[in-house]
DNA sequence: TCCTTATGTACAA
DNA sequence: TGTACCTAAGGAC
């Protein structure tokens, strides 16, 4: 379960274990993903890259394997003896000194370098990316009447911001999650971003989402560390009817398309 | 054993 | 806006 963060630190750790050396074998034992396995295994991987939430594994330079996650999708990394695959196992590289299994993902697909191109053209700037712009991301934010929330989701405008980096930086600049686009000034975009590219850069060091100051930290506070399956210490995301850390308000909870929002009512107010 | 939930997206109506 | 899809874990029975 995935943001932006999860699929950059993917990108490194499949170069770091099958890019160069050992061309690896490549299987799909769930079979549908066979067909294609068959034409790269024993391929070199060349080359990997994140854009957003989707992960490109590049064989030969030419082939490219296009993975998104989906809200399931698992990918576990391990050294031999490699332990036999389950009937959900989508796509198993293995060499001689590593193994990664792929499972759940919503897409997992051999593509062309004019597809994957046409991936990118329909993804917004990438706060993990060195070619982002986040101009480009203002300029639609700003003329738009949706909320600044339902935008940060919205991955042809901004790409990788899922639903917990959505409700912490929002909390992290108090800013009412409801707020219109537009209502949105060009120093607020500013402080988000750059926000972005901090705390989603210490996400990919990390492998977790941590949103807290250094002074609001459970040492620091002296409170419990959270305990909860995202891993990390956060504001507001999943943290309904417990005290704000800043004003010990309830944190409030809606449903906003579908997705769950987060947000402190007292410091993010309307 | 069934039900709910989840860091997501795409497509139909 | 609703629904389908991908999977696994935890809790209620």
């Amino acid at each position: 379960m995935p943001e932006g963060h999860t699929i950059h630190r993917l990108a490194q750790d499949y170069a770091s274990r099958f890019q160069g050396g050992t061309p690896p074998e490549v299987t799909s034992p769930q079979g549908k993903f066979s067909d294609s396995a068959a034409l790269l295994t024993h391929t070199e991987l060349t080359t990997t890259e994140a854009h957003g939430k989707h992960l490109f594994l590049g064989f030969r330079d030419t082939d490219w394997v296009h993975i998104h996650l989906g809200l399931f999708g698992k990918v576990t990394f391990g050294t031999p003896p490699v332990p036999p695959p389950t009937d959900t196992t989508r796509l198993r590289l293995t060499n001689p000194t590593a193994y990664v299994d792929l499972k759940g993902p919503t897409t997992c697909a051999l593509i062309t370098p004019q597809e994957k191109q046409a991936i990118h053209a329909r993804l917004g700037p990438d706060p993990l990316r060195d070619d982002a712009d986040p101009t480009a991301a203002y300029a639609r934010v700003h003329r738009s009447r949706t909320t600044i929330a339902a935008l940060l989701l919205d991955q042809k405008i901004i790409a990788g911001v899922g639903n917990v980096y959505r409700a912490e930086v929002l909390f992290r600049h108090h800013i009412d999650p409801y707020r219109p686009g537009k209502d949105i000034t060009p120093a607020e975009w500013d402080a988000i971003w750059t926000d972005l590219v901090a705390l989603m850069r210490e996400g990919v060091r990390n492998n977790r989402i941590d949103t807290v100051r250094p002074e609001h930290t459970p040492e620091a506070m002296n409170r419990p560390p959270r305990v909860d399956d995202h891993g990390g210490e956060v504001y507001v995301y999943r943290r309904t009817s417990q005290p704000c850390h800043l004003c010990t308000t309830p944190i409030r909870t809606a449903d906003l398309s579908s997705r769950n929002l987060f947000w402190c009512p007292t410091c993010q107010p309307a």
